[in-house]
DNA sequence: ATGAATTGTATACACTTGTCTAATAATGCT
DNA sequence: AGCATTATTAGACAAGTGTATACAATTCAT
């Protein structure tokens, strides 16, 4: 679940003074371009939010599972930033797919924080971090399945599995990385 | 620097009870199919290898330089798997490349720990493991471009670039896993 | 105002980590 | 035998970790 679906706050009780968003803000700043977020600690990350250890625990249940929140809004910005380049892509002209993987390969030597974190948690990382990685991808896969659909119907050219070539290209595409 | 290939043990003083090799041997243990060998602290493998903490340093300055021996190690001996790969071929006629390559695909698939470290720690890991394996690497490439010369020599059809096409073939297959 | 609910903190405990020091054990040389 | 040399150990230390418990602060509903 990604922070900003989380169950509605309760209407009573002391406000808080640090949000989950700050949390994961922490996290990044300490994970940087080389470390994996599995090598944070609690310590370390309440230390650089600026709060008592044992606050943390208000916003998530362990280290493991703010990381998750780490991957999925990697995943979600990612999907948005690629949005915007197929909006962009359907102004231009120029194929959905390859403005797809220009502005991937943009993010991948940018430096974007998210796009290093999907790539290293889905190679390392536990069991739970991979699965969470791949549910991004297929995320992905779907997104871009159904661009694929809408030019199928629009040009009558496409061959018959779309989502199938989807799936081929987001694999080959985070391969790469 | 290997193990096997360090300065002669002195003819006077108590003798090892352990090996540098049943060390690394323990290491390997612990890494097993999953873990990264960063992770891994020196009371762990102390404890593994059923010595006291301190007893390491006499066989390795840093848990840092234990991992770079594993590496060196695990280069060593897929070289030389691959190397009586490449005999093989010779037997059968089937070419050198091919057979290289297979041989790699069966080691990924198998349980050799081998290649999982190498690609690992290829990725991740510090700068200093990433060279040691860029090292080992560049090791892979020089043998495959003595073959090539080789053959180049001895069917005069191979092109001119033989080192190009070694370099070429091992970072593209090692890109793979 | 009173009490319930929620967030944050302080303190403490048991544990692991790397490494220092000093002491012990085993080997070869003379 | 004694001595030098090396390997190994035990014990301790400071620092770091996750987390349990208890308490203070703040907010809302009654």
């Amino acid at each position: 679940m990604s922070p900003s679906e989380r169950a509605a706050k309760p209407t009573v009780g002391r406000k808080a003074t640090i949000s989950q968003e700050q949390l994961i803000a922490a996290a990044l700043r300490l994970v940087g371009p080389h470390r994996s977020i599995s090598s944070l600690s609690l310590r370390e990350i309440t230390r650089e939010a600026g709060i008592a250890p044992n606050s943390f625990y208000r916003h998530f249940k362990s280290t493991d599972e703010l990381a998750i929140c780490v991957i999925e809004l990697a995943g979600s910005t990612l999907r948005k930033v690629i949005g915007q380049a197929r909006f962009r892509a359907q102004e231009r002209n120029k194929g959905i797919v390859r403005m797809s993987v220009e502005t991937f390969i943009e993010q991948l030597y940018d430096d974007g924080p998210y796009l290093p974190i999907l790539l290293r948690e889905g190679v390392i990382g536990s069991d739970r971090f991979k699965h969470a990685v791949r549910q991004q991808l297929s995320f992905f896969e779907q997104e871009l399945t159904e661009d694929l659909i809408a030019i199928a119907a629009r040009s009558a050219l496409s061959p018959a599995a779309p989502a199938l070539i989807a799936r081929a290209i987001t694999r080959l595409v985070f391969a790469m990385g």
